[in-house]
DNA sequence: TCAGCAATGTAACACTATATCATTTTGGCA
DNA sequence: TGCCAAAATGATATAGTGTTACATTGCTGA
C-alpha cells in the first residue's frame, strides 16, 4: 500500500477546469467571481493573504471587489478541497488535486514564504491514530512545517 | 527507546517557579509583570489569546497593562519554552515543562475551545524527516489536531 | 552619582476576520 | 417570457490580532 503520494501538477487551464468540476460537485455555483478568485489565487507563488487575493482580483477586473466576498468564496474553496489554508501564515493556496483527499503536511519557508506541501498519508494517520488514542475524535489535522527551503538554505 | 511521554503536571506555585527557572535560565529576567502574566496565562483552561491575557493581568493589578507588552513577554516565553502558541486559534497556552523540548501535538476542541497536548515524540520525528526528506530543514513544526475532545463527544 | 541598557508604556496603525443588511444575479417554474 | 425565491455579492461597520515607533521608567554597574 502506498503511503507516499505523487502528482504531477494540472496548468493553468487545467487546473482551474478541476476546480470548477469541484465546486460544481460539490453542488456550489461556478461563477465569474469565484473563477477570478481562484485564478488570482493560483497565480500567487505562495500563500497569499484573503486581502491579496481582493486586491489581485480587483486589478484584474477593474472593479472594487468586497473582502468580505473573497472570505466567503476562500471559504466555499477549503469547504471544496480546491484552496487550503496555511493556519500559520493566515493565508490560502490553491489545491492542484481537489479531487484527491488528503492531511497534507505544509512546508513553510521563514525566509521567503515560498511554501509546498508533501502528502504523507502514513505521517497523517499516525498524527490521527495519536489523537484518537487519547479519546479526541480528529477532525482536521494542521500539519505545517516552519524552517527553510532548498533555496533559502 | 521511550518514544511516548508522560508528565506529571506541577500545579500552581510549582509551575511558576519552574517557568521562572527557564526564563532565568535563558538569561532573561522574571519580572513582576513578566509573574503576573505567567499567573494569568496559566490560569486559563484553555489557550488564551494576548488580549484576554492583558484583561487578565489589567484586572489582577489593577492598571491598564498595554497589549504590545503583553505580545512581548508571550513571545519571550515561546522563546523559553514557557508557553506555546496554537497557531489555528491564535493563542497561548502555559507549558508545565518548560524543561522538556517537545515538538508538541495539539488537540484544540472545535466545540469548548479546549486544547491539551501530546509528546509524541515519534510521530513529531517523523514529520520533521518526511519534509527533511524533500531537501526543506525544518525548524518548528506545527502539529494541531482540530476535532471533538472527549467530553464534546 | 551618573551613564547605559532593559523593560514597559503610549499611541498609532496595519492586517485579519466577521456581522449585518442592502442589492444584484441566478435558476426554476408557471 | 416573466416572475418568484434563493443564492451570491456589495457596502459598511466593527471586532479581533499583531506590529511599529518613540517616550518613559527603573535597574545596574562603573
Amino acid at each position: 500500500m502506498a503511503t507516499l503520494h505523487h502528482h504531477t501538477l494540472p496548468a493553468g487551464p487545467g487546473l482551474a477546469a478541476a476546480a470548477r468540476d469541484a465546486v460544481l460537485g460539490a453542488g456550489e455555483q461556478w461563477t465569474d467571481l469565484r473563477a477570478q478568485v481562484f485564478g488570482a489565487l493560483s497565480a500567487f507563488d505562495r500563500p497569499a493573504s484573503a486581502y491579496d487575493v481582493t486586491e489581485a482580483v480587483s486589478k484584474a477586473t477593474g472593479r472594487r471587489i468586497a473582502a468580505n466576498s473573497v472570505y466567503r468564496i476562500l471559504d466555499l474553496f477549503v469547504a471544496s478541497n480546491v484552496a487550503m489554508r496555511i493556519e500559520s501564515s493566515n493565508a490560502y493556496v490553491a489545491n492542484a488535486h481537489p479531487a484527491c483527499l488528503h492531511d497534507c503536511i505544509f512546508l513553510v519557508c521563514d525566509a521567503c514564504g515560498k511554501t509546498t506541501h508533501i502528502d504523507d498519508d502514513g505521517v497523517a494517520k499516525s498524527v490521527r491514530a495519536a489523537a484518537a488514542a487519547t479519546g479526541f475524535r480528529p477532525i482536521r489535522p494542521v500539519l505545517e512545517v516552519q524552517g527553510r527551503c532548498v533555496d533559502c538554505n
